[in-house]
RNA sequence: GCACCCAUAGCUCAGCUGGAUAGAGCGUUGCCCUCCGAAGGCAAAGGUCGCACGUUCGAAUCGUGCUGGGUGCACCA
């Protein structure tokens, strides 16, 4: 029962087989617990839950292993050995396995037969993008809110960070079964974008001639300048020694716009395209804010009050002041949280409250934040406000992504020609592209800190993981160019209906392996919502997959052009197999696989 | 003072729903290219998974308490 896929697989329909073996071979252990629960020898009622069936870490206790007899030994009252001695003999049974020995404490090791295996090379290339697409997210709706740069300047390496993570969690999402809307919250109505609009009016005047004066607190980068000067085609000098209050509210609604233009030119680079760009501004006088509020103080938590000082590190002026606060405490805050500040207006907190319970109203089913790590204080109040607000309903997961340290020649790297005081995201791309960026950036966990150097991820090495990847994929591609030239048919439909029964050495079982494996990982990164995961999956396939092609190099009978037609033809079919699952692979990380190295 | 994140080989880091003898790359050491697939390959050494208790048949993984590092802590966003 494969339920159908709900987004982005519009063909719909896929072999009733999705080829995950683990799952496969999940429902074999089951079903054959359930016979020896029918035939008496073990009681009913037990909990499956806990049996896994997983690839053993080590490959010589056999393909894969279950856990059942240990997992299912206490409720039923049986020593493990013997309940593994009796399921082993009933799997033992099916046609797919080809042993099924008892080992150690009472994991039941199992052997698959081959041609399992050699079928597993078929079912990839007949099913090519959609091997490893899961339905586990059963078209849940997923909102992945990511980025969200205020919109005062270009975007920063910290931002790159954050909108690969997440763009590749959202591609990810999709597909594992999730419905998948990618979200940019734009921070348009605080004091930055006063902030921003001065900096603009000074280079406004300097358009027109005048030395602008950056004061401190401004935002210095050149990047404005041209702001200034589409100001000047705009307002010629009428604005000029005019005070604040002319200009203040028209200048920042151009300059955020001209910012947001920027920002989305500089995800374009990136490769990154948002489905929503929501604005924190829009939220007001809409009654919006009002609205969510209201909705919690009906549930009562919203109350005036006075905060205690923190404790250790008290502000010189600090004083008592009655705030509007959120009981977040209710929901496991530290302390409750400002909304509304003393002299009546609202804090950061409160469009963002209203913003995630419009997120809810709009029936996600699972909020996904990608915050970055400075971030970390903030998680805690958004998630007590989610649940609040959703009735508990819906999970808000936060990500924050640590921070980028920038190399260059092994030295550290600050400074940037366009911003001034930052790195920006322009500043990376235009020099490794968006390919090695996006790459490199996947191959840390998000909450750890990246090392990133603009030397290393261009060097052609072993140690380089996207060199290495793409590699792979361009010598798959060779292999395939001298098949074809060498008269070989090899494309895709050919080769899926080859017989891959030649395909008997370890070498070549341990690549395919490594492709059952897709799928199951494609499951188990998206369940943590960790999209680095599949870069690291891809280095490892890219390593068996070299370490096969070096073995080439000695043995003959291991290289995939063979004299034999039908040979070669299960021997390409295997690379190929594995440039598709590259190829999803990278897909999902947002990297263009590469044809050929040059 | 409190909260969050982190701590795994000399270095940089993976490690799934708790699973068997904890992995990779770099570095180190030793082998391997007249040529046929070397922008390399093979092999070895290298570990108190920060510490201590606890839960469990079983803990790097879960819990509690420590230690060390990072981040953040009322009218900033």
């Amino acid at each position: 029962m494969t339920p159908s896929v709900a987004s982005g697989n519009p063909g719909g329909d896929r072999q009733d087989n999705d080829m995950n073996l683990f799952t496969e071979l999940r429902t074999v252990v089951t079903e054959a617990i359930a016979a020896m629960q029918a035939a008496g020898e073990l009681p009913e009622g037990l909990d499956l839950a806990n049996v896994a069936v997983e690839p053993p870490r080590d490959a010589a206790h056999g393909d894969m292993a279950t856990n059942a007899a240990m997992v299912l030994a206490k409720p039923a009252g049986l020593p493990p050995r013997k309940i593994a001695d009796t399921l082993a003999a009933r799997l033992a049974a099916d046609p797919r396995i080809a042993a099924a020995e008892v080992a150690g404490p009472g994991f039941l090791n199992l052997r698959l037969k081959a041609n399992v295996w050699q079928r597993l090379v078929g079912a990839v290339l007949s099913q090519q993008g959609e091997f490893g697409r899961s339905a586990m997210g059963q078209g849940q709706k997923v909102n992945v809110e990511f980025v969200s740069a205020n919109p005062t300047g270009p975007m920063h390496v910290g931002h790159t960070r954050g909108a690969v993570v997440g763009d590749a969690l959202a591609k990810l999402l999709a597909f594992a079964g999730y419905d998948v809307t990618r979200e940019y919250y734009i921070n348009d109505g605080g004091a930055q974008v006063d902030v921003l609009a001065r900096s603009a009016y000074e280079r406004y005047r300097e358009a027109n001639g005048q030395e602008p004066q950056i004061a401190e607190g401004l935002y210095p980068g050149d990047y404005l300048i041209p702001v200034g000067q589409a100001l000047k085609d705009l307002y010629g000098d009428s604005l000029l020694d005019q005070p604040e209050r002319v200009w203040l509210a028209d200048l920042r609604e151009f300059a955020t716009e001209k910012m947001m233009e920027m920002i989305r030119e500089d995800l374009a680079a990136l490769n990154v395209e948002m489905d929503v760009y929501s604005s924190e501004k829009a939220l007001y006088g809409t009654g919006k804010i009002e609205a969510a509020l209201q909705r919690l103080r009906d549930m009562d938590l919203i109350y005036e009050g006075v905060l205690e000082p923190p404790k250790g590190k008290t502000p010189e002026d600090w004083e008592p002041r009655e705030q509007t606060l959120f009981r977040s405490t209710l929901h496991g805050d530290d302390v409750d949280r400002p909304v509304m500040k003393s002299d009546g207006s609202w804090t950061y907190f409160a469009p963002d409250i209203a913003y995630h319970f419009d997120k809810v109203e709009r029936g996600f089913d699972q909020l996904i934040d990608i915050f970055g790590a400075d971030h970390g204080g903030y998680v805690k109040r958004m998630k007590a406000a989610v649940a609040a607000l959703s009735n508990g309903r819906v999970p808000l997961d936060v990500k924050l992504v640590n921070l980028v340290k920038l190399f260059k020649n092994g030295e550290p790297f600050k400074m940037s020609k366009r911003a001034g005081t930052f790195v920006t995201l322009r500043d990376v791309v235009d020099q490794v592209g968006p390919d090695v960026t996006r790459f490199v950036m996947l191959t840390r966990k998000n909450d750890a800190p990246l090392d990133f150097d603009f030397d290393k991820v261009l060097e052609q090495s072993k140690d380089n993981p996207v060199f290495y990847v793409q590699y792979a994929n361009a010598r798959i591609n060779s292999v395939l160019r001298k098949a074809t030239e060498a008269g070989v048919p090899v494309d895709d439909l050919t080769l899926a209906a080859t017989d891959f029964a030649d395909l008997t050495h370890e070498a070549e079982l341990a690549l395919i392996r490594k492709l059952a494996e897709w799928p199951r990982l494609v499951e188990i990164a998206a369940r943590n919502n960790e999209a680095h995961r599949v870069a690291f999956y891809l280095y490892e396939l890219a390593s068996d997959f070299h370490g096969l092609w070096n073995r080439g190099n000695d043995e003959v009978s291991l290289r995939f052009l063979q004299d034999d037609t039908a040979t070669s033809q299960a021997k390409i079919g295997l690379a190929r197999a594995t440039g598709v699952v590259i190829s999803n692979g990278l897909g999902i990380l947002g990297v263009t696989p590469v044809e050929e190295m040059r």
